[in-house]
DNA sequence: CCAAAAGTGTTGAAATTACACCCATGG
DNA sequence: CCATGGGTGTAATTTCAACACTTTTGG
């Protein structure tokens, strides 16, 4: 073989070689009202699916990357805009797709509580633990995205695409455990997140209900950091 | 919109939302006389690529999953079988090929050092630190595995992958060194692979020269297990 | 007996965990 | 004045990093 990369395509390929469809999937979290919920929207792809939940997605085209098709697709059918989105597999398989050869780039995306979204109608917010059998290979999406933030969130500051730019520290801890899905000691956490310089104090301070005002922080850095352990 | 998910896509899907090929690459690595070492081929796309060097890859076809194609084209371009893979990222900016629309799928991949591979005189294991600017994106993808690996290698068994069944302290060692780019102190590393479990000995002994045997060691879980630190 | 690589423990510093009470506010 | 959630410190334990010499073998 005197070439090991090009498979005698030339440009363009060939029908022949053009059999698939490239779509991408969102596995978009948020917490809401204390629980880790999905953003789902109603499949209707007879015969195969009839009134089906799934993840929010669609195809590529021809003038994209899958970064931009994932952004538009969200954008569209759930009017959801702006929120975090990482790449987090290719789902490749020959019969994932009831309909057709069908690879998807599937994205963790993450979203505040104050997203709306789910405006479409078709779309909505539900709770992880309460989603019923998705269509497609969905399930299976939802749960690698899930898997993954759990691991990132530990050792990253990507939970700043959960909250709003300012936030409690009471806020702070109610996201981590809900994405963890255990409590965390209050003063252990406390100190931790200052120590490790995540969140840094406004002076504001945020007054609700009868009790003690809580200071409101923000997130050091924009970036995505990877710092040491939490 | 009546359907969130279905682009209108009857099944099969029209030839124009078929304009995509997808393809696999392979950044395949391993550690050889003591450096961290990639698997390239010869690229020869004319006119784009003459003479070029890039990573082991070519197209999904219609029967096979991405895990499928990837495990073919090392063994058809590479002589390379048996060797562990995991999905790294798809890659799928518009003109990353300029022969035309295609989406690539990169796998990191890992051999031991006694691994054939590159007989096929257009493949060969290359240092890391000595390839030259390949063709493609493959930089930017060889970059991607080689992060990946290093952050994995802390925390995972990952690295049984790229040594054989049965090997040393000091070859267990040594592979770390190669792949973190910096010496580690030889008796916390040796308490902290025994502490944490990564390793068994068997009561074998590897007789080397003219000094000390060194006892042989085994990876105690072929499971790729996450444990805490290392 | 010499060269070469294998093997082995201790200590001081730093980080982690567990744990309970006082504070500030609005109603 | 009381109910609510916010905020704070310390001590015991565990973990981590730095460091140098003895052992075993083949030639």
């Amino acid at each position: 073989m005197e070439n090991v990369y090009n498979n005698g395509m030339p440009s363009p390929a060939p029908k022949h070689l053009r059999f698939a469809v490239v779509a991408v999937d969102a596995a978009c979290l948020k917490v809401d009202h204390g629980k880790l919920s999905v953003l789902v929207g109603r499949v209707n792809t007879k015969p195969h699916y009839v009134n089906r939940w799934g993840l929010i997605g669609g195809l590529i085209l021809p003038n994209e990357n899958a970064d931009e098709a994932i952004t538009r697709h969200l954008a569209t059918k759930a009017g959801v805009k702006r929120i975090y989105k990482e790449q987090l597999y290719a789902f490749s398989d020959v019969d994932r797709d009831p309909r057709g050869r069908v690879i998807s780039v599937a994205y963790l995306c993450l979203a505040d509580d104050t997203i709306a979204g789910g405006g479409e109608a078709q779309a909505k917010w539900m709770p992880v633990k309460d989603v019923p059998k998705l269509a497609y290979d969905h399930d299976l999406v939802l749960r690698t995205a899930v898997e993954r933030l759990r691991a990132r969130i530990g050792y990253t500051n990507i939970a700043q695409h959960l909250l709003p730019r300012e936030f409690t520290l009471t806020n702070l801890q109610n996201t981590y455990e809900a994405v963890l899905g255990h409590k965390l000691d209050k003063r252990n956490f406390r100190k931790k997140v200052q120590e490790v310089k995540l969140v840094t104090g406004t002076g504001k301070k945020e007054h609700k209900g009868a009790s003690r005002p809580a200071e409101l922080y923000r997130f050091s850095s924009k970036e995505t950091k990877t710092i040491e352990i939490l």
